[in-house]
DNA sequence: CTCTCAATT
């Protein structure tokens, strides 16, 4: 936590009296700034509620200045003194980056002294800071160094209502801290629609509302529903542009490539309208979308045009566009759902919730009065829609949460106070998971192993596979891999209008059917050996971000794997020493080649394919180990690898019997398959 | 022979 970065900076305060009287002035202004906020007039009944409730539920809408006013309140009240801390858990960490940049300068500090921030890869806070914003994440973290939180006075859980899985996790903490720590101060903060449910589950505690959205906004629904919302939006977008007065038109639209054919739909048909209209500036945005790209949305209209930005979810909370008057709302987002079951993720497109329907008209109205045209009728939105998206903790994988609960030393983990419990499948297989991996023993405590492998924030696959590497003397080329993995599948850059190239890049990675985790091994190293070079980066097809992103999570592995006690060891030329690290974290998932040349996982026995996208689709290895499988148009293996089957029961012999691993060996493959032979 | 909503430790 000691921000060493910092403290170069604490012996030059002093200023020029000229700047320092400059400085005042400011300081004067950012007073009055401060005090034309709606939040201001609630000051004294807040800091009154605070002080005689231990929790507190406060509802206030974006821009009423609950996130950077009320640390600064509980700091000018004296919740700072002895040495004691405020800290205040965003979703993203942008938002903590930004929010501490507008107090620090409100405060008139320096970023990093009083005020800071602390995210993954970056701490900016120094033992002067007593107000610290933070990923809910780290927070997180920070309860396993800390479980008492003795360094903070208050926590205040921003954003409550995204019900982000860490933000979930912590309300069930910090619930059971507020008993033994009476002394804690508990601000949960939320927009307004879940206030009632957060006050039950919080012991009915009091809820604070900061009343007042400064524009309004009319919104509009369709008279019957629309058959086609791609087509429906388009129009929609034109009849704005026609008829409606000046102001910039968001549009919410589910995934990369609904927004890329309604561009292209859009074009089209303005052309065809000729030069009668005013000029459309068409910009795409989305989450995958090169950082450059990205920030055109950001760019002032020109007079008498009009702006047009077509975007993913990634407008609804994350990106905030001045200047958008009209919001048109289709209905739908891409939502990831875990089936436990099978193992397997789904992406799909999935009605919005009341709430998110809410949040996307809310857009419009942020500069002025706003209006907003959903694409469904008013009976669907009343009587159709779900109130709230389902929480993340109810629809994705827990394994890695549930060893974070075990280390914190919660055995029980089916009766932790959820808020939302996830579905007691889904604990079981991660438990189960956890068990194989030997994370747990018999009786669900956890084992050494387990100790070490939640020390790494990965998957505990990942985590297993990086412990493991300290008996194949490979952790070296483990941790890159693990973190090329973590990074996920945007390492490769396909543009549409190169793709042959593009892919021509790829196959020098993978030579000699080497597989995939060799190949993002190869990827890197390459990278590495290019001295980090971003032109490396543009001449072989590969994302230049998740590359730096993979860099940063490596370099935390190295110092983990410090932590832990596991050297630093290389076996460059021993491959089958990185397979079998591989196996000892992947064993869960393999599969084989059945007499039909499919693929069959070795357990559920269910039918799957390898990705195209694999460097291994056209070989059709007898015996893989697979990184993840999702279902898109088929169940598909993304990241496989060839094994020899005899590592499986060699690795994980409580997990395949030397039968299944010998029926395997003497089946009779197909003709002209399974032509490699083994890792 | 496919394709990735958003976020995070």
């Amino acid at each position: 936590m000691d921000g060493g970065k910092y403290e170069e900076d604490l012996g030059i305060d002093r200023q020029l009296d000229r700047q320092s009287t400059d400085k005042q002035m400011l300081f004067a202004k950012h007073q009055d700034q401060r005090r034309s906020l709606p939040i201001y007039c609630y000051r004294e009944g807040l800091l009154e509620a605070i002080k005689e409730h231990q929790i507190l539920v406060v509802v206030g809408e974006t821009g009423s200045g609950k996130t950077t006013q009320l640390p600064q309140y509980l700091h000018e009240a004296g919740y700072t003194e002895h040495g004691k801390k405020i800290a205040c858990t965003q979703p993203r960490r942008v938002a903590a980056m930004s929010v501490a940049a507008r107090v620090s300068k409100e405060m008139g500090v320096k970023l990093g002294h009083e005020v800071g921030y602390s995210i993954r890869f970056e701490d900016c806070t120094s033992k002067k800071t007593v107000i610290e914003y933070m990923t809910d994440g780290m927070l997180l973290r920070e309860f396993l160094v800390d479980p008492q939180l003795s360094s903070y006075s208050v926590v205040m859980v921003d954003e409550a209502h995204e019900r982000t899985i860490s933000t979930d996790i912590l309300f069930g903490l910090l619930k059971d801290l507020s008993r033994s720590r009476s002394d804690l101060k508990l601000l949960i903060s939320s927009a307004t629609l879940d206030a009632e449910k957060f006050s039950d589950y919080f012991d009915r505690a009091p809820i604070y509302k900061i009343p007042g959205r400064p524009f309004p906004i009319d919104i509009l629904n369709t008279k019957a529903p629309e058959p086609d919302y791609l087509d429906a939006a388009v129009s929609t977008v034109l009849q704005i542009h026609v008829t409606q007065q000046q102001g910039d038109v968001l549009v919410f639209l589910p995934g990369q490539e609904e927004i890329e054919s309604a561009e292209e739909i859009l074009k089209y048909r303005i052309r065809g309208l000729g030069s009668k209209i005013a000029e459309l500036i068409i910009c795409p945005v989305y989450g995958n979308l090169p950082t450059d790209l990205q920030v055109k949305i950001f760019e002032p209209t020109p007079e008498g045009a009009r702006k047009v930005v077509l975007a993913t979810n990634i407008a609804e909370t994350s990106l905030t566009i001045d200047g958008i008057k009209y919001v048109v709302d289709p209905g739908f987002c891409k939502l990831k759902s875990y089936n436990p079951r099978t193992g397997m993720d789904s992406l799909l497109v999935h009605p919005i919730s009341k709430a998110s329907a809410m949040q996307r008209a809310g857009r419009s109205g942020r500069t002025g009065p706003g209006k907003c045209y959903r694409l469904y009728t008013s009976h669907n939105y009343k009587d159709d829609m779900e109130e709230n998206t389902v929480p993340e903790i109810q629809r994705t994988n827990l394994a890695s949460v549930i060893l974070t609960l075990k280390n914190l030393g919660i055995h029980d983990v089916v009766h932790f106070d959820y808020m939302d419990p996830p579905p007691v499948e889904a604990l079981v297989q991660a438990l189960e998971l956890l068990t194989v991996l030997g994370a747990l023993d018999i009786k669900g405590e956890l084992t050494l192993i387990g100790r070490r492998m939640a020390e790494f924030p990965l998957d505990p696959m990942l985590s297993k596979m990086i412990v493991a590497s300290e008996k194949y003397r490979c952790s070296e080329e483990i941790i890159t891999i693990a973190a090329m993995l973590d990074v996920g599948n945007s390492i490769f850059y396909r543009p549409k209008n190169k793709q042959v190239l593009a892919d021509n890049a790829k196959m020098n990675f993978f030579t000699e059917n080497c597989g995939d985790h060799i190949a993002l091994l190869k990827v890197y190293n390459s990278w590495k050996e290019a001295a980090f070079s971003t032109q490396w980066c543009f001449e072989n097809f590969i994302q230049v971000r998740s590359m730096k992103r993979a860099r940063d999570i490596r370099d935390q592995l190295v110092g983990l794997l410090e932590r832990v006690g596991i050297e630093v060891t290389s076996s460059a030329d021993e491959l089958d020493a990185v397979k079998k690290a591989i196996i000892s974290g992947f064993f869960p998932r393999s599969a084989k080649l059945d007499k039909f040349g499919l693929y069959q996982t070795f357990k559920n026995r269910q039918t799957v394919h390898i990705h195209p996208s694999s460097g291994l689709a056209q070989s059709l290895p007898r015996c893989i180990i697979y990184h993840e499988l999702v279902l898109t148009t088929k169940e598909y293996m993304r990241q496989v690898i060839e094994v020899n089957p005899k590592w499986l029961a060699e690795i994980a012999p409580h997990y395949y019997s030397q039968k299944d691993i010998e029926a395997l060996k003497l089946k009779k493959m197909p003709r002209g398959e399974g032509r490699a032979t083994q890792g």
